[in-house]
DNA sequence: GATCATCAATGAATCGTTTCATGCGAGCAA
DNA sequence: TTGCTCGCATGAAACGATTCATTGATGATC
């Protein structure tokens, strides 16, 4: 097979008999061509199957029609539901959305980081791996529009939008105590990710003043696998020591849980309790329906996306906004039993809190 | 906040105090030039901030460095499995990979198809929405190499990685014969998709010749809600019409029937027993473990992208080739009781066919 | 000291668009 | 007829990199 020589713009010109010029006027201004000339034009441009180099036009143009979107883990519904979010928002302003994964590893998030600034996108969401990462702050000061995704930046230079994480502990952890836990654990990692930091310390502050100790397992990533490591060192403590509800950094981690204490016999929610976080499709499907923090992941993604082509659309009049929305805790089975000892009853979830709605889903 | 005026190659040769051509040759080829040379250049470059832009580059040089990878839906990890192991591939040549997610609409499939052929990408790997598809013919006359993800090419004139899924189709509704199932359902739509038709092709296959019927629900898409409004219809019919047995062309839409099912008031696999496809790491930890045609997702991507790098980097020894992997059953709890009638026993599946095996999984 | 090979660096030409100042002809008013 | 305006079409000049023929400097060899 012989690979054609790419037809170009002055193709189409020759053949429709003018100008480069023209060519191009009817593919972005197609309305001050006269209608005779334009139909030569698009007739040329089928004739030959021409379709416009998109590095010639940005290089010239200086301008993408693409934003880039980094996010930690594309296999996470999370971030599949955020990534749809901003989609839509892209869509309706014809640009596209470059889906970036960087399976929480730094190297690669740099590496796409990169390859987005050389691409010269529109700007950038992103969840970062690190807290702290020098290169998200030399591409802004570059004039690279970023928006940080599910994190707060405490710098008022820069936009974010994020969910409340620090409530979001509080409220799954409160809500364990309620049931009458006392030796609960909180599963998660690694502590870099701010996420995580947050939704420990939210728990840490659910725990303070009241009775009652929080074990920490940290794990190296939030998939299913490493939550199934994480619950083998649960199930092999002796009982007295063992928690009687583990709080989990979210739910992929939560559901290899539960798979792997089901697997030593220990039975959810009767010998341990169990909370997710994200509240995934998969969480209300699961071997027992998952309690779960509910975040609005597509609004997250939305408003991202909005927020950055405001930015790129009009940087003059562009404020740098922090948005933070609040999570929810969405009580099913996997911890409506209340802890024996205080009669043994399935008990609905109590309200907590002003803020925070707690609802009881099927 | 003031733009900073994007440094080009230029600014970093005048502070280096070289020409622009040596820049670019420590860009590229930085064995050729001088040591000291380098230094300076490097040193340009690091105070400058200069970030290469790639649309000249890629101009110029008349080659991208990505590939472009078109699925159905990035919700389904399905589809995030076989996007890692295609990134797997192409992270090793130094390439990237552009997910773009058509949601199975035509029109977004389009779209996508336009902005990579724009962009030049080396190749596109792509499960297409429809079985023919225009866009994709046109693109590879013009020279693009492209390999069909999930799907088998008729044609010889092209590369193809599949899974053979009548053979899947076959496996699942053998079993629930075997498990003695005579009204079995086919949960799955639209039918334009080939995975769906030959899926229940391969059901109807495994009909031929024994006592049963075959009863097809279709549903506008593979997911999850969608499963849960196909339960809905099966609920509402007379326990003596209902299905025994019912067998989905996806694992989300078996998610969704489950869950409906379920808040029915109809047990599974007790009332009914379920069979699903892809067995996505959700299936065995739904709320019944779920049975399941597991297909090899990351070597499908990887695969995949092996073979259009291999046509991309030597186009004349390139050989087209359409490889076809084999699916298994994996059965779990939601169809491994044995009908009564037939004395009901918590059955193990049956090995079943010459190469496919079925396995028995926790 | 002349000749030649080797190694580095140079800078102009080029890729395929967009953009914009310019040209041109037709129509119209004076 | 002259002078203007208006509506289209033109084509040369960018955009920022890569590439390659050419030049220059340095040693080595005779």
């Amino acid at each position: 097979m012989v690979t054609v020589q790419a037809t170009s713009i002055r193709d189409v010109a020759a053949l429709a008999g003018v100008s480069v010029g023209t060519v191009s006027n009817v593919l972005n201004r197609p309305a001050m061509v006269a209608p005779v000339t334009r139909d030569k034009v698009t007739d040329a441009i089928a004739q030959l199957g021409f379709v416009r180099n998109e590095s010639a036009r940005q290089l010239r143009a200086g301008r993408s029609r693409t934003i880039g979107l980094v996010v930690l883990d594309v296999a996470n519904p999370f971030f599949t539901d955020v990534a749809r979010g901003a989609e839509e928002i892209a869509d309706a302003k014809d640009t596209m959305v470059l889906l970036c994964n960087t399976g929480e590893d730094p190297r690669r998030e740099l590496r796409h980081l990169e390859m987005l600034e050389q691409q010269r996108v529109l700007g950038v969401l992103i969840t970062p791996v690190d807290t702290k990462n020098q290169r998200i702050e030399a591409m802004m000061r570059r004039g690279m529009p970023v928006v940080l995704v599910d994190r707060r930046s405490n710098r008022r230079n820069r936009c974010s939008v994020g969910v409340d994480d620090v409530l979001g502990g509080r409220l799954a952890t409160s809500h364990l105590l309620d049931m009458g836990h006392r030796r609960i654990a909180f599963v998660g990692g690694p502590t870099t990710l701010q996420q995580v930091a947050e939704r420990r310390e939210g728990a840490a502050q659910a725990l303070h003043g009241r009775a009652g100790s929080l074990l920490t397992i940290e794990t190296p990533s939030l998939s299913i696998s490493t939550g199934r490591k994480a619950a083998e060192q649960i199930a092999k403590l002796s009982a007295t020591k063992r928690p009687t509800a583990v709080f989990c950094a979210n739910d992929l981690l939560a559901l290899g849980v539960l798979q792997e204490l089901t697997r030593h016999g220990l039975r959810v929610p009767q010998d341990i309790a169990l909370v997710g976080y994200d509240d995934i499709d998969f969480a209300a499907a699961a071997v027992v329906p998952l309690s779960s923090v509910r975040q609005p992941r597509e609004q997250l993604g939305r408003t991202a996306a909005d927020l950055l082509l405001e930015e790129v659309n009009d940087p003059q009049r562009h404020k740098h906004r922090q948005v933070v929305f609040e999570p929810e805790l969405v009580v099913r089975e996997s911890s409506s039993l209340r802890r024996s000892g205080l009669r043994g009853s399935t008990g609905t979830a109590p309200r907590r809190g002003a803020a925070a709605a707690v609802s009881l889903a099927d």
